[in-house]
Parts: C-alpha cells; sequence; structure tokens
DNA sequence: ATTGAGACCTGTCGGC
DNA sequence: TGCCGACAGGTCTCAA
C-alpha cells in the first residue's frame, strides 16, 4: 500500500465496532498511503492530505492482499462473508479487511484528532524500542495496587501486549500474575531485578513470536503456560501444574510452583 | 483516579 | 445430527 493510491473503496458492512466516518470511502478514494506504520495493535497509514487513516484487527479481523494479475481478466472477488471493507489499490493490490467479530474498526483522523486520540495519544512504550526496560516498567507500575497481569494489559504502561503474552511473560520471568504491580518498584521507585526480568522476557517472548510467524520451520515451542490448564509446567526442574484463574475478565494461565 | 464487570458480535468446540 | 453453554488472542463504558 505504501506509495499507492486508493482508486476505489467499498464498505460492505458499515456496522463495525466503530461506525465509520462519513463519507469514508469518498474521502480515501484518491489519497495516496505516504506511510504505514503499526503502533501498539493499532495499524495507520498516513495520507496525503486526509490525515490518518486508524485500523484495528480487534480478536478476529485480518487483512488480505490480493493481486488479481497483471494481463489477465479480472475475475470478480468472491466476497467471503465477513469481508467488511475493500481496497483497490493504484498499483493492483486488492486489500480486503475480514472480521467475522466485528471487534475491529476503521477511522480517519486529522492530525489534531490524531494527537488528542484518547488511546492512540496514552500509549505507553513499543515493548521492543529503547525506550521500554527494567527501568521505564517499574516507574510505570510504581504504586500501582492493580496485579501484575492488569497492568500489563493497561496499553498506558507498555504498548501492544495481549493476554497471551503477557502471560506467557509472567511465566517466562517468574512471577505471580496475581502480585501487585507495585512490586516491581521499591517505595522510592528504584526498580527491583523482578523489573528487568521481566522487561527482557516480554521482549523475549515477542521476538519470538515474530520469528515464529515469519519462518513456519522456527518451531520453538508455543505457548508454555496458555491454554496449557493442568498441563505440567515446562520450566526445568519445576514439576508444577498449570493452573487457569480469572483475572480482569480474562484467563490467566500460570503455575502456582515457579511464579512467586 | 482506579478498577472490575459487563457489553459488543460471531464462530467453534465439547458435552449431552 | 442437533442443541446448548462456555469460551475466544481486544477495548470501551459504566458504576463502585
Amino acid at each position: 500500500m505504501t506509495g499507492a493510491r486508493f482508486t476505489h473503496v467499498t464498505v460492505r458492512r458499515p456496522d463495525l465496532r466503530i461506525p465509520f466516518p462519513r463519507r469514508f470511502a469518498a474521502r480515501l478514494t484518491g489519497e495516496t498511503v505516504v506511510a504505514l506504520i503499526r503502533r501498539a495493535k493499532y495499524l495507520a497509514a498516513e495520507l496525503s492530505s486526509q490525515g490518518t487513516l486508524l485500523m484495528h484487527l480487534g480478536m478476529s479481523g485480518s487483512f488480505r492482499v490480493e493481486r488479481p494479475g497483471a494481463g489477465k481478466t479480472r475475475k470478480p472477488r468472491a466476497e467471503g462473508k465477513h469481508d467488511h471493507v475493500v481496497f483497490e489499490m493504484s498499483n493492483g493490490a486488492v486489500v480486503t479487511f475480514t472480521d467475522p467479530r466485528r471487534f475491529g474498526f476503521m477511522d480517519l483522523l486529522t492530525p489534531k484528532q490524531l494527537a488528542a486520540h484518547p488511546v492512540f495519544s496514552t500509549l505507553g512504550p513499543e515493548p521492543l524500542s529503547d525506550a521500554f526496560d527494567g527501568d521505564s516498567l517499574a516507574l510505570a507500575c510504581q504504586g500501582k495496587k492493580t496485579s501484575l497481569k492488569a497492568a500489563l494489559l493497561d496499553q498506558r504502561v507498555v504498548a501492544g501486549l495481549g493476554n497471551i503474552y503477557v502471560v506467557e511473560a509472567l511465566h517466562r520471568a517468574g512471577l505471580s500474575p496475581m502480585r501487585p504491580a507495585s512490586i516491581l518498584a521499591t517505595a522510592s521507585g528504584k526498580p527491583r531485578p523482578s523489573a528487568h526480568r521481566l522487561a527482557k522476557e516480554i521482549k523475549q517472548v515477542l521476538l519470538e513470536a515474530i520469528e515464529r510467524k515469519r519462518n513456519p520451520s522456527y518451531r520453538a515451542n508455543r505457548f508454555r503456560v496458555y491454554d496449557r490448564e493442568d498441563e505440567p509446567c515446562l520450566r526445568r526442574g519445576c514439576g508444577g501444574r498449570i493452573q487457569r484463574r480469572t483475572q480482569a475478565g480474562r484467563s490467566t494461565f500460570y503455575c502456582a510452583s515457579c511464579q512467586r
């Protein structure tokens, strides 16, 4: 999409989580994508003159990119039941947004709206950036009464972690999801060793996930705790069993014997 | 100001 | 096979 122009935009189902802005398709058509970026779990296309197209996949969303072959007759695309938006680009690419649960959304924001966006503007650091480390994590959690689990799911603390990788990172770091987030720092705000461990494992678990997605032959173990209730803990020499409980409405999986 | 619960919507899976 | 409830990797809103 980068550098390409929207030649045709179809909204087949306008009622996603957030209603589309007025004249969405019309405003997008003719715009060129200056840059395509990701921030937290948001995708953003910076447009040549209409601001930013902000997109989110929700729980079940995905994009499909097709190139109806140059030269061949352009066949009408068989539209799936949950194909809600279709972008036809000037370079021939057809980008389709599919989302069965319709928790995803698309929005068009002016630079001013983007800067004032209640979520986008308050996002914490990108976990893989240098701005995120044990120090910044401890600082963000200083004095927090919530659990570590809830704190890591809070996008203002660190951006882009979901339920699975929060649970995985806590297991790797040997920290109980139920501990208060404040334990990562001393009363005076100094990071404890656990903060550095946790920040390191967050980066590690994400890097491995990305690698696994990119390289199918990289068969590193799937999840170590997520969705493994009653199965043995995989930490060497632990011997515990994975337990499950609900925290903040989400499933938490953990090993009570090695996560303290 | 924080925090947990409920809501949003559809699909899938296991049990009966 | 069919029905039913539980559950799903995200985020918002509301009430306490």
